[in-house]
DNA sequence: TTGTATGCGTTATCAC
DNA sequence: GTGATAACGCATACAA
């Protein structure tokens, strides 16, 4: 120890079980079981040791009552983005099925990197949480599979072979959404319907393109591949796609975007244009983020319940914790019909 | 111990540095030394020990490490809504700037409640962070100048009297930014400019409605309390309060929003009443959020430099932390002219 | 450079 | 119900 006492608060040296203990006449052990209930303490020692925390102003240190334990009722929460509506919604709906179970999140944000989501996940593995939630994650299943041996993890957007190991991915049918979205505006009478696709070569888009051709093929409609042009999730993307869809000459009556951020683009690039939503041209997005309710005008779009999913990760993990089978049920898609779309005239 | 061995993963017990020490023929302290990189240790030793941790899988304890050392090396983020980007853009500029200092943020939401905000820190000190940042907090400044004595702690959004404990207040100068909104659509030729409030009792609020004034008064137009409605920087506060300025009768060609949030709900309004943005009326928000480069039209709106602010607030809880001095230099607002003003015509 | 011994603050085991 | 005491896994003062 070093001579300096490594500065520390104004009350001077960190205060402990073992003074707290002194302070009401009684030994550290009935100070633990008063601090953790886990045994009764009789009362008139209950309350000296209540009045010893209060003048000593005692803080128990978590730190310390962690290791012991070999467990720290804490779960970490790897989002891809803090800065997404998308994975916060979800992050609020972990919160919520955490709150009164004792564990308390920890969040970080990885970026969009599986390198970073590896050494993440060995950080908090290193700071001994009790279960990782990964919003949304592309690291490889191996990889994943390996890490889950170590502590339970539970995946959102993602399915596993197996549920051998502690590990369950939760996943939305994406292909039913994109189902949703497009018949939707076959029943209002559009058969030229573009898509802006997601980020190619993930799941997600390529599901939901899925559902669009599915839908397409429901009613009949020839699926034209002229009509359909990349994006990558984001603003720019499909102000971009909507651009290159506008100018292929191509004539088309709706557009079904791979999300809402998607569509935010998109619809810039019409107002660049001067093309009115709804009535030259209807737009569908996938995601319902809170400021869909407020783009002008309205945005239709297919709601993803992120809340609920947040919240079934934190439930299943818990399970998973507990040692419970934890074979959760995955809540539906549904359709969000707003001002963006209009019957064809 | 129980005799049932907890739940452990796969690979079995835990594995320590005294396990790995034995199983290359050194001492622990040795293995400690390897790991901190405090000392020197031999090639050979070195090596010996770099194989026993990849053949046990060995993975060091943090908590365990934290405890001894008397720091986590962790930080505690109190966000008040994880759903804002205007919160989530400052965490990745404190994510930024904590970025191989060593310290890994923690962060939690407290959904702007002061109750739950000093519960959240003193959990967060009982876990041993080494320090705090609070988000545009709502705790009074005694109680939070209480917990300073325990941790040291950076408030954005907050100006503190002295700076005697380790506390610091990071604000944004609001009225300029009231002022420079304002301003813009004078110099447009506008002169009847009406004004979205903030949340009431706010000084962010106060504070923009001060610029607003001064603006008006330094362009000799006089001030009218009826061109003034009530918000709560939400968008449906602003859908609201612009309902009730146009139905109030006065006429007014520009209106100033407290906060981008508050623009979008009166521009959804606007919508729905047919009144074109800009060409019938101009709109300025405040805190140039990212959806604003993508609304209909883009938003001409006052930046808040966040993630700076965050980068600062972090710097400045660093420099706390090592004891330094920390008067940390505030950035400074810059409008973003875009759509949603034009000259008057 | 290396090993020994001790302690961080708490919980859990055991005997009373 | 209560008290000694031994861990939890690691880091460091000290001696070598």
């Amino acid at each position: 120890m070093n001579t300096t006492p490594k500065r520390k608060r104004s009350s001077g040296a960190t205060v402990t079980t073992v003074q707290v203990a002194e302070a009401a006449g009684v030994s550290v052990a009935t100070v633990s079981r008063f601090l953790t209930g886990v045994t009764r303490v009789s009362e008139a020692k209950r309350e000296a040791i209540e009045a010893a925390i209060a003048q000593l102003d005692f803080k128990p240190n978590l730190l310390a009552a962690s290791l012991k334990r070999g467990r720290s009722m804490t779960i970490g929460v790897l989002t891809q983005d803090v800065n997404s509506p998308f994975f916060t919604e979800t992050v609020l709906g972990v919160e919520a099925a955490l709150d009164g179970s004792g564990y308390e999140p920890l969040i970080t944000s990885v970026h969009w990197n599986p390198k970073e989501e590896a050494e993440r996940i060995r950080r908090l593995i290193a700071r001994r949480v009790d279960g990782v939630i990964v919003l949304s994650g592309r690291l490889a299943e191996p990889a994943l599979r390996r890490l889950a041996q170590q502590v339970p993890i539970v995946a959102t957007g993602r399915q596993f072979k197996t549920s051998a190991s502690p590990l369950r991915g939760l996943r939305l049918d994406n292909e039913a959404g994109g189902y949703l979205a497009t018949r939707h505006l076959l029943e209002l009478g559009h058969r030229q319907i573009a898509h802006i696709e997601g980020w190619p070569g993930t799941c997600d888009a390529a599901e939901r393109l899925a559902g669009y051709r599915r839908a397409l093929q429901e009613f009949g409609v020839d699926f034209d591949p002229h009509l359909v042009t990349s994006g990558n999730f984001s603003e720019s993307g499909g102000l971009l796609a909507m651009n290159r869809l506008l100018d292929s000459g191509r004539s088309f009556t709706a557009v079904f975007a791979a999300n809402d951020q998607t569509a935010y683009g998109a619809r810039l690039a019409l107002y660049r244009r001067g093309v009115r939503v709804p009535e030259d041209l209807a737009l569908v997005g996938f995601d319902d983020l809170p400021a869909s309710l407020y783009t002008t005008p309205p945005l239709t779009t297919v709601r993803q319940p992120m809340f609920e999913v947040g919240k079934l990760a934190a439930q299943t993990l818990l399970q998973l914790i507990e040692g419970g089978p934890a074979q959760p049920q995955m809540p539906t898609l549904s359709l969000m019909v707003r001002e963006t779309t209009s019957r064809l005239r």
